[in-house]
DNA sequence: TTGTAAGCGTTATCAG
DNA sequence: CTGATAACGCTTACAA
């Protein structure tokens, strides 16, 4: 019950020296001699003094804070996405705060009202997308705000965006290069709009191609839509040799219900590609070729954004690699 | 840059009463009278006003957050676990703080010192171990600390363990049931607590009937070190024809080397168990029967423990219920 | 380089 | 119930 830090006081007197001198051996860049310092080091040590952040953001208007908002945690990607992002802030000195929401907007908005709380420098969201009265609140307010694959269309935030389109066409290629010509989408109906522009880029890059794209929903962004949307595109009269999971997750669940229900052998008889890159798609029961989310580069992109003045341009679109497995033939 | 939060101060203007009125319309049990508590949360509403938690945590010594430290936070087992503390302190009003640590110790007491800074009200530790000077200073501060599966004797922490030994034989009884004699352990070299208790709780149970028990450690606890274990253990003169893995991880990767490039069939030839009931334990390929670690029951007892007084008990054995699958014959 | 003093945005105490 | 006032632990002019 009885918080009992140590504070610069206390090290001040055991040291023989002002609060300030304490302060300044603490301060980036602030000046004490070598002597005054190595006195209130040899204090702090012994009290076991800790500058109270809490206070020093209180004064330097700078928490040091970043708050991370994400839903479905315990999901590969996004787990993945959570470990580079506070590694790439701790390495610049920050600290993760982490909000847990579920799938509704309201709870961005919760989560962006407890950033504000805790005064946080900046705000990155992984999940849903914020009302913009609130957004506008957090920018006029001086935090940053960055949205990671969520294509909002208002100024302020810095945007981080994948090619999604493009990777599209690329696999489309990559099937009609193996020989494919009954094609299928398999989606989730989150209806997020890195998903939706992978649906439509393959519709599009199909359609030049004279090619028809059978497009498929199911329930959550998952293993199991992937398992359903199996059971209804390989149930088909026309039954799809090639399909593109929206995510890797949907891939797992597809592969894994068109072998056991169907007893499809891929890539014979069907190519599956995914999207993410997650670690189970290196697995040898998938091997699933797949595009990789630059993960390290989104985060670094993000904290470097932080960082710095706001001169970046605040709209990014990174490439996600294609990275060759055995799920599709040829190659 | 420039922060400009708006403060109680400008809300009591607008409001036309103290800002004195103003702290306690925001403030828990609070006497207020409805009229000013209506001008009051009005002229905060338009104004966008927050509380600052960073000054309300060093005026009542109390930040409300807690400290997580991590590591590997993308491995589906931590996901998940930091998934529902997260989401647990949230409903009782904290707030989560990130710490990601490398395998090393002296990260687990960098991480400490932040949360010391931070003024957190808790640290709960899920990877490594403490330095017992740091810990006690953490103590002795009125930090409350909670070490999950790891298991230290200090005094203080209060430690939260699964009865690895019992789930050890569990599965033991599980194997020589189905007809298996031949049994193996697949471990990572790790070596921490639970992962060891679960090594020699095996072995124990094994030769309570008499059995012998090969065991093999490789690399970290993963996908990778499973596949290693398999190429090991199932070339030796004795195949064995059951294996129990530490983790489900270790299970996935033991499991696609014994089908791939052993050609054995599981459950057939080979019994399987792991330990975590991971998501992935659950997918189709693998089918694992493994013990699920009570992610929810855990998270449950430990933000339990720190909203209340410290009479709870210390030290919390908590039960993995056995999950079967298909992976062992019989069930 | 050092110490003194003011101020950051709260909450708690205490008269009114 | 309300408002003034004193903390909380820190940083930062300012003056020495």
């Amino acid at each position: 019950m009885s918080k009992v830090f140590v504070s610069a006081q206390e090290v001040a007197e055991r040291a023989g020296v002002s609060r300030s001198a304490v302060s300044r051996t603490f301060t980036q860049g602030a000046s004490v001699s070598a002597e005054t310092r190595r006195k209130v080091l040899e204090a702090a040590e012994s009290l076991g003094y800790h500058v109270n952040h809490l206070a020093r953001g209180l004064m330097r208007n700078e928490s040091g804070i970043v708050c991370l908002i994400v839903s479905e945690i315990g999901t590969p990607y996004r787990s993945a996405l959570i470990r580079a992002i506070t590694q790439q802030l701790q390495l610049s000195g920050k600290i993760a705060m982490l909000i847990n929401t579920d799938r509704s907007d309201g709870s961005v908005d919760l989560a962006l009202r407890q950033a504000i709380r805790y005064r946080a420098d900046a705000s990155i969201i992984l999940s849903g997308l914020p009302d913009k009265r609130i957004a506008q609140l957090c920018l006029k307010s001086g935090q940053r705000l960055v949205l990671i694959n969520r294509d909002d269309d208002q100024e302020g935030p810095l945007r981080i965006n994948l090619d999604d389109a493009e990777a599209a066409r690329r696999v489309l290629t990559a099937f009609v290069r193996a020989g494919c010509r009954n094609l299928a989408f398999a989606n989730s109906e989150a209806g997020t709009p890195s998903l939706m522009a992978r649906e439509s880029g393959f519709i599009a890059a199909a359609m030049e191609m004279q090619l028809e794209v059978t497009v498929a929903r199911y329930g959550h962004t998952g293993y199991e839509a992937g398992r359903v949307l199996a059971q209804r595109l390989l149930t088909l009269p026309h039954r799809p040799d090639a399909v593109f999971c929206a995510t890797d997750l949907i891939a797992c669940g597809f592969m894994d219900a068109a072998r056991q229900q169907f007893s499809i052998s891929i890539p014979d008889q069907l190519c599956v590609a995914g999207f993410d890159d997650i670690e189970q798609a290196s697995w040898a029961s998938y091997d699933l070729t797949t595009f990789a989310q630059p993960v390290d580069e989104i985060a670094r992109t993000a904290v470097m954004w932080l960082s710095q003045g706001q001169d970046l341009n605040e709209r990014v679109k990174l490439h996600a690699e294609l990275v060759w497995r055995s799920s599709i033939r040829g190659g």
